[in-house]
DNA sequence: CATGAATGAGCGTTCATTCAT
DNA sequence: GATGAATGAACGCTCATTCAT
C-alpha cells in the first residue's frame, strides 16, 4: 500500500503494476498474490486511504465544549493529517476521480466518512442549508476542504492562518 | 471535438483514439492529420471546452446594476451551461486533472477564464478573504460551482432553487 | 530525381515520399502520377544516377596513346565525378544495397556500365586476372574506386595524390 | 541472434520484430525483455558477428614463418568463414551499411578487428602505400575480400582457386 | 507462497497509396 | 494533370496477468 501511493504520486494511475511491486520490494508476480488486479489492488488502497483521513479527521474530539468549536477541532485534525501525509492525499485525490473505482468501494468510503457526516448533517439541519440535500452539503464541506489544504501546502508559513479562514468560510456558507 | 468529448465521456482518457477516429466517421490515421498526438487533441479540447464554458459564463452581462445581481447573472449562465452541457463538463472534468495537460495549456486556459477571474477577484477584495490569495478564492468559488452543478443535474426538478442556494452559500463564504 | 537524391542522403530510403515530393516542390500525390510506386521512383533513380556516372567516367576518352594512359584518364574521370556529386554517389550507394532494386533495374545498371565493362575485360584478359571470371575483377574495380572515393572526399587537400595511388594500387592488382 | 540473422537475410532491416520472436520461437513481447528496442537488437547483433567474424580469421595464425604466409593463413580462415557462413556474413553487410549503428557500435566492431588491423597495418607500413592513410588501406583489403568471397560463394568448385587469387591480388596491389 | 520470464492483446503513430475535386 | 485530405494496414513497444519452477 504504502509503495503504491508513493508510486501513484510521482507517476500517476497509469504505473505499471511492475514499478509498485519493485518500489514494495517483491516480485512483479507476488502483487498478484494478494490482489487479484490491479484494480483491485487500487480499489482497497482507496478505502484505506479513505478510512485513514476519516479516522485522523476524529481524533479526539472534545467531548464536551460548542458545536462549532468540536468542528473546529475536527477540521483542524483534518488539515493537519493532509499537510502531514501530501502523498496520501494525492493518491487519494487521484483514486477518486478514476473510473476503476466500483460502486461497492465508494460505497463503502463513504462508510468509512461516516462519522464525519454526521457532523456535518448537524450543521446542515440547522444551518441556512437545511433544505438542501445532505450529498450538497459534503461536496461543499469537501471542496472548501481541498481549496483550505491547498494553501496551507503552498504557504505553509501561515498553515495555521489559512485553516482558520477556511473553517471561517465554510461556516459562513453553512450558517 | 465532439466526438471526442462523447468518448471521453464513456470511457475516460484511455480511451483509445481509434474510438474518437470511428466516433467522428474518420479513418483512425485522419485524426493525426489535424492532431499530432493524442495529447494534443486532449489539449486542443480542454481550451476549447473552458473557453466555452467561460463564454457562456459571461453572456450578457446586465451593464448597471448592483454587483451582486451580476454575480448572479454570471453564476447562473454557469450552471446553465453545466445543464446543458453534461458532456462538455464531464470531459472537462476528466481533462482538468489528467497530467497530460501541459503548463501551456493550464495558462491558456486561466486566460480564458480571464474575465470570471476579474469577478472573483472583486468578491475577494471587499469581502471576508480579502486576505487570502486569490487562487484560494477561485478555487472556493470553482468548487462550490461544482457542488451546485451535481446537484442541479442530479434533482432537475429543483434545479433553479439548487441555483440560487449555492450562490447564496457561496455570497455568504465571500462575505 | 534531384529531390529524391537529396532526401535519400539526408533521410535515407525510408523517407517519406512526402518528404520527397515536398522536396520537389510538388503535391504528394502528383509524385504518384509519374512514379507508380515508390520502389519504382527509386528503380529509375538508381538506373539515372548509374548511367550518368558510367557517362562521365567515359568523357573524352584521348583516342591513340597508351592503354594506361586511357584507363587513367577514365578513373580520373570516375573519381572527379565522385568528388563533384557527393550527394548523387551517397544516394547511389545507398540505393545499390537496397533489395528494392529489381533484377531488370540491376541489368540496365550493367548496361550502362557496358563502355567501363569494356575497357575493365581488357585489363583483365591481358593480366593476372586473366582466368578469373570478368564479376571477379569488375568487382574488385569497383570497390578499389570506392575507397578512393572516400579518401578523396575526406582529404581533398591531396585528392589528387589518392587518385593516382588508388589508380596504381589497382593496376599493381590487375598487373 | 541466429532467428535475426536468419531473418534479416530474407526480409531485410525492416523485417518486423515479431517475425523474427516467431523465428526464434518466443513470442513478441518477449523479444524486448532482452533488447530494449530493435535498433539495439540489430546492434549487439552487429558487434557479435564481427566479433564472430574477426575471432575466426585470426584462429590459429603460425607463429613462426614469413609474414606473407600469416597473412595468406588468415586470409583462409577469412574466406572460410565467409564461406561457411554466408547468412552471418550478409546480415553483417547489411546491417554494417545501416544508420542505426550507433557511433558506439561502430567503436566496438573496430576493436573486435584489432588484431586484423595490426597486420594491415604492417602491409600498409611496408608496401607501396605506405603514405597512404591506413583506413584507406583497410577499405582496400575490406573491399578485395568482400570481392572474392562473393566468387568463391557463387563458384564453390574453384573456392580455394578464387581464394588464392584474390590474396595474390591483394599482395600485388599493397606491395 | 515467492519468483520473474513469458505471453500476447492492445495502443499510438506512420506513411504509401488513392481519389474526389 | 495537380492537389492534398483520407485511408487503413502495419509496426514497435508496453504491461497486466499467468504459471512453471
Amino acid at each position: 500500500m504504502k509503495a503504491a501511493t508513493r508510486v501513484i504520486v510521482t507517476e500517476g494511475l497509469s504505473a505499471p503494476t511492475a514499478t509498485i511491486a519493485r518500489e514494495a520490494g517483491v516480485s512483479s508476480g507476488s502483487l498478484f498474490t494478494y490482489f487479484d488486479t490491479k484494480a483491485e489492488l487500487f480499489n482497497q488502497l482507496y478505502l484505506e486511504l479513505k478510512s485513514g483521513m476519516a479516522a485522523a479527521a476524529l481524533e479526539g474530539i472534545p467531548a464536551g465544549g460548542k458545536f462549532r468549536d468540536q468542528m473546529f477541532h475536527v477540521w483542524s485534525n483534518w488539515m493537519r493529517w493532509a499537510v502531514a501525509s501530501p502523498e496520501k492525499r494525492r493518491a487519494l485525490a487521484q483514486l477518486s476521480v478514476s473510473d476503476q473505482m466500483t460502486a461497492a468501494t465508494r460505497a463503502g468510503g463513504n462508510k468509512a466518512m461516516k462519522g464525519l457526516a454526521e457532523l456535518m448533517e448537524r450543521c446542515r439541519a440547522k444551518g441556512a442549508l437545511r433544505d438542501a440535500p445532505m450529498a450538497f452539503v459534503a461536496s461543499i464541506v469537501n471542496s472548501m476542504a481541498e481549496a483550505t489544504m491547498d494553501f496551507m501546502v503552498q504557504d505553509p508559513t501561515n498553515a495555521a492562518k489559512h485553516c482558520k479562514a477556511g473553517f471561517e468560510a465554510l461556516w459562513r456558507a453553512l450558517n
